[in-house]
DNA sequence: GACAGTTGCATTGTGCGCAATTTAATTGGA
DNA sequence: TCCAATTAAATTGCGCACAATGCAACTGTC
């Protein structure tokens, strides 16, 4: 067969696309994740916000009070991200951090008045955004389903690997 | 109506949940990202790459020789990203980088032989993660066709929100 | 050929994201 | 009671991600 694709040309013939950028569906997912940064970032701006810091004032304004740790379990995020993130929404004035009187190891986060009044601020970003989507509400509703069932399997192929690396027939024996 | 439930009791009255963490897409794709890229990291180890090298390593196994530019707008990623990124593959010997001769503006990543010998080992990768999540091959092919769809939303909403950020109903007045 | 405007890449500064290490507080025994 | 493990944050170091800026190379117009 002579030349027929360029791209085809440079690529194994025992490749069957596996690799092709296009079939990845993490990549997908990563190229979705910043368009939606991107999408936010000029609504959050407004509202003195970065995209991870918008996460944890949703999760504070759900439950105000929670400590480094559950916030962190909460989005997935660990202390080395945390800590300088939430010193910098202390230092804009939304959070207090305050070690809690009973377990001193605790740093409690707490909204100020600020942070809590931003919250009305923030109300209409997700209305906002699903609007300029023009996708049905219904629609994204079932897509946010699948992909949290997504994100479960991957928390639980990471536990997997993590518990046994070599795990194969047979991993009962 | 008395105290029923305790997050509902420091949430507004007005909120139908449209903050509530668990409701977001955005965080549902936010999360699922770095749960692809938390359960690539240890295998992506192996063959010396980050998740983001990994990606531009797809594209080049792609189609060798490309711009700078080039890479940037198939990934989503500027110059400020990817040209530290690009010296780091180049110290790793994976590719080359050479000033193109015709226009010496431009910046040509070449693949080096050990950059085309790690295409081999990371042949198997994608379908190793594909396993592991335990979903259907099929179901995950048309979640991907789904979340670049909505990506493409994105995009269009962040390429209206920059044409015409006030557009409303006199937007053509 | 001069020159204004554009383009492609590099650099700088800020803010994640995470592994690894450190410090301090707590817990659970011997 | 003492002391080894455990736990929660903080710190450090590295690598993205992106806005803003700078600069050299190119383009079109005259």
């Amino acid at each position: 067969m002579p030349h027929s694709d360029e791209a085809a040309t440079r690529r194994s013939a025992i490749d069957a696309g596996a690799l092709a950028l296009d079939n990845q569906l993490c990549f997908a997912v990563y190229a979705a994740s910043h368009a939606f940064s991107r999408t936010y970032r000029p609504l959050l701006e407004r509202l003195g916000l970065t995209y991870p810091q918008y996460l944890v004032m949703l999760v504070l304004w759900e439950r105000d009070g929670l400590t480094v740790k559950a916030i962190g379990e909460r989005l997935g995020l660990d202390s080395g991200t945390l800590t300088p993130l939430l010193k910098r929404l202390a230092t804009a004035g939304l959070v207090t951090r305050s070690r809690d009187a009973e377990d001193e190891r605790q740093v409690r986060i707490a909204l100020s008045d600020a942070g809590r009044a931003l919250r009305a601020e923030a109300a209409g970003l997700p209305t906002v955004i699903a609007g300029r989507l023009g996708l049905d509400v219904g629609e994204l509703k079932r897509l946010r389903r699948e992909i949290d069932g997504l994100r479960l399997a991957l928390d639980a192929a990471i536990e997997d690997a993590e518990a046994g690396p070599a795990a194969t027939s047979d991993a009962v024996a």
